[in-house]
DNA sequence: GGTAAGATCAGC
DNA sequence: CTGATCTTACCT
C-alpha cells in the first residue's frame, strides 16, 4: 500500500508548470512515458544506482506524474526482505522511492507498462485511505517549497523530509 | 566531446 | 558526512 507520494508537473505553458519535473524541458529520452497516456509506469535511474517509479497522469499529450515515495509491504514481506539488506526492519522495506522499487523488484525493464492492465508485471489499484497531509517535496532543488508531497498520517513507512542542499533558502521564488 | 549535477541510500 | 555510479543537460 502506497503511503507517500509526490506530484510532478510538466513544461512551462502546460497546466502544471514544474521546474522540478523531468518533463519540464519537453518530451525526449527517458521521460516520454510522462507525455503519453495516464496509468503507465515511468521508471528512471537515480544517482546511477537506484530505480524510482511514477505513474503517469494527465491526458495523453499532457505531462504529469506521481512518484511513489514509500509503501507499506502487506503481502510477501519475506520476499521483499530478501531484496533488501539483511536486518532491514519491516517498516523500512519500502521507505524511500529507491527502496520501494527494490522491495517490489521494479526495474527499468518495467518502463512504460500499463499499471491497470491485467497482464502487467506491475499493477496498481485504488482503495487506500485519503492522503490528508502535504508538504514540500524531498530533495528537489527547483520549486523546493511547493507542497506537492502527500502522505498518510501516522504511518511509520513514510520517509524523512530532507531539503536539497542545492535548493535556495526557504521562501525563494517559485 | 566533456563535465557536472541529480525526484537516493547505506555505511561509516 | 560521504561514496557509489549512470543518464541527461548544458556547455565548449
Amino acid at each position: 500500500m502506497i503511503v507517500e507520494v509526490e506530484a510532478y508537473g510538466g513544461p512551462p505553458g502546460g497546466p502544471w508548470p514544474d521546474a522540478a519535473s523531468h518533463s519540464f524541458r519537453g518530451p525526449g529520452g527517458r521521460n516520454s512515458v510522462m507525455f503519453g497516456p495516464p496509468g503507465r509506469l515511468y521508471t528512471y535511474r537515480s544517482y546511477g544506482i537506484h530505480v524510482c517509479a511514477n505513474v503517469s497522469c494527465g491526458d495523453d499529450g499532457t505531462a504529469a506524474g506521481v512518484l511513489f515515495r514509500a509503501a507499506a509491504i502487506e503481502l510477501g514481506v519475506e520476499i521483499a526482505q530478501t531484496r533488501r539488506p539483511e536486518g532491514t526492519r519491516e517498516a523500512s522495506l519500502g521507505r524511500g522511492p529507491g527502496n520501494l522499487c527494490a522491495a517490489l523488484s521494479i526495474s527499468m525493464d518495467d518502463y512504460g507498462v500499463d499499471l491497470f492492465a491485467a497482464d502487467s508485471p506491475v499493477g496498481l489499484k485504488f482503495g487506500a485511505p485519503e492522503f490528508g497531509i502535504s508538504g514540500p517535496r524531498v530533495g528537489v532543488s527547483q520549486a523546493a517549497d511547493r507542497p506537492w508531497r502527500f502522505w498518510l498520517a501516522g504511518r511509520r513507512e513514510v520517509s524523512a523530509y530532507r531539503r536539497s542542499p542545492r535548493a535556495p533558502a526557504m521562501g525563494g521564488s517559485d
